[in-house]
DNA sequence: GAGTTTGAAACT
DNA sequence: CAGTTTCAAACTC
């Protein structure tokens, strides 16, 4: 199941990133994909306005994963569109007609057109409440081995997740009307995505994560005055625009990742989970770097020689040379390694640098993947791809091992005894499978295979072609 | 739930 | 670019 927002930025095994090879089409889907998975027929019904509301079979019988799949290979539109995907479907009862008038969230997204490739921001994921659960790992490997779910099983909705039958129990209970019930309750409120409780910026600046993750506030966020919504879409794609104008990169993901045991853009060896790094370091200072507060620790990345924090102890990896943050010399020295060598930050990849990446911002431009904001973390051992979205994000490449979802292959050798402390409430990022269960994601995939699935994914926005693309990562 | 702390974003 | 202010999330009680 695509349930992982997308966050991260994936380089490539050859070095070379998605946007290298497609030079200028640096948008950046700022969306959330909430694909639903099963139960996809009523959400198309509904989001295609279906006026029968009828839930049948997907009229083409294809399975649903496929069609995902052409949905996702189709989330790389080519103009800036609104998505109107997020959709909470409170399904309980199976009945596809009760289904039908229970979307009770919907969630609008900006996307921006030519995303670089499956990136999910990660401002889109932002953190799933207190005592939200992860996805569980059984999930998403039964999504991602192409099982198909069925109506009984999860779908995958804007603010909520709903997992699918193997969320617990055995398969008789998931008969159980009473227990499906249960089940998806347990899921719609262990998975319910964080809204932003802006109060005074009107969630049109980037304190504000439904915002900065380009996503439209909805109806749970608690935030005042709010101006994130599509009937203000002017203002805020003009307010994003602005934002931009001042920094490119503003809506670009904050977490980019690199290949295995690659140096990372700091000329260190990644040692933490997902072998990634916050795209422009955190600036802790009285946190350690072991709160949410760091930036690095919430989206569960070390902290790299970027960061500029201090007294770093940030257990998914500290920042190079700060290994003993009590010695005060050692300390300074790192930082002031850390300034050495953020001078010459550029993205390297297998030792090579790449030079369509050398933008003037730190990061961003690396990124074939992006992931940005306070996002969310990652639950490797939940990660999974799907087989199909392989081919989508690896573009081009033949080497089967990399449809193997980078994140997980990264961490195949942490032990889970000795994986630093990940904030598995939250959202995690899926390389190549870019939905964005609850979380608010974002996410972009590379614009092919646009085939009639994108007649479908397209329908359900609304095409703002007015809305300037994400900056490109190109030199200029 | 209210108040405090924190650090990013915004502002100057 | 640096310092300050604003802001909302994270955290604590």
């Amino acid at each position: 199941m695509l349930t992982m927002n997308s966050s991260i930025i994936h380089e490539n095994t050859d070095g070379r990133d998605w946007r290298t090879t497609n030079s200028g089409t640096t948008s950046f889907i700022s969306n959330i994909l909430q694909f639903p998975l099963d139960k996809a027929n009523n959400s198309e019904n509904a989001e295609f306005g279906d006026p029968s509301g009828s839930c049948k079979q997907s009229e083409s019988g294809e399975p649903v994963m496929d069609r995902m799949h052409g949905i996702l290979s189709t989330c790389l539109p080519d103009e800036l569109v609104v998505n109107d995907s997020g959709l909470k479907k409170d399904d309980k009862e199976g009945n596809c007609n009760e289904s039908n008038h229970q979307f009770s969230i919907r969630r609008r997204c900006l996307v921006f057109e030519k995303s670089p490739g499956f990136g999910l921001h990660l401002n889109s994921l932002p953190n799933i409440p207190k005592g939200q659960s992860p996805l569980s790992k059984s999930t998403l490997s039964s999504t991602n081995r192409g099982e198909v779910p069925d109506d009984n099983k999860g779908v995958v909705t804007e603010n909520s997740y709903e997992m699918p039958a193997t969320f617990g129990g055995n398969e008789a209970d998931h008969n159980s009307p009473e227990k499906k019930r249960q089940k998806f309750e347990l899921v719609e409120e262990s998975v319910a995505c964080k809204r932003c409780n802006c109060k005074r910026s009107k969630c049109l600046k980037l304190y504000c994560d439904c915002f900065a993750a380009g996503l439209y506030c909805i109806e749970p966020c608690s935030c005042q005055d709010c101006f994130n919504k599509p009937i203000h879409e002017n203002v805020v794609l003009e307010t994003r625009r602005q934002i931009e104008s001042r920094n490119p990169l503003a809506f670009a993901p904050k977490v980019i990742r690199t290949t295995n045991g690659v140096s990372d853009s700091m000329g260190e060896i990644n040692k933490t989970p997902a072998s990634a790094r916050h795209k422009r370091g955190c600036n802790c200072k009285r946190s350690s770097c072991l709160k949410k507060y760091c930036e690095c620790f919430q989206a569960g990345v070390g902290c790299s020689l970027s960061c500029r924090c201090e007294g770093c102890k940030n257990s998914f990896g500290r920042k190079e040379g700060c290994e003993s943050e009590s010695d005060g010399d050692n300390l300074e020295a790192c930082e002031k390694n850390a300034s050495e060598k953020s001078s010459h930050d550029t993205v390297i990849s297998n030792g090579q640098e790449h030079p369509d990446l050398s933008v003037p911002s730190p990061d961003i431009s690396r990124l074939p993947f992006a992931y940005s904001g306070k996002l969310a973390a990652f639950f490797p051992h939940s990660i999974k791809s799907s087989p199909q979205l392989c081919g989508t994000q690896e573009q081009g490449s033949s080497d089967t091992s990399s449809c193997k979802p980078k994140l997980e292959s990264n961490l195949d050798g942490i032990p889970e005894s000795g994986t630093p402390e990940i904030p598995k409430h939250k959202c995690f990022t899926l390389v190549s499978n870019p939905t964005s269960p609850n979380c608010k994601g974002v996410f972009s995939t590379p614009n092919h295979d646009s085939t009639s699935s994108s007649t479908k994914w397209r329908s359900r926005k609304l095409i703002l072609r007015s809305v300037p693309s994400f900056p490109s990562f190109s030199p200029p």
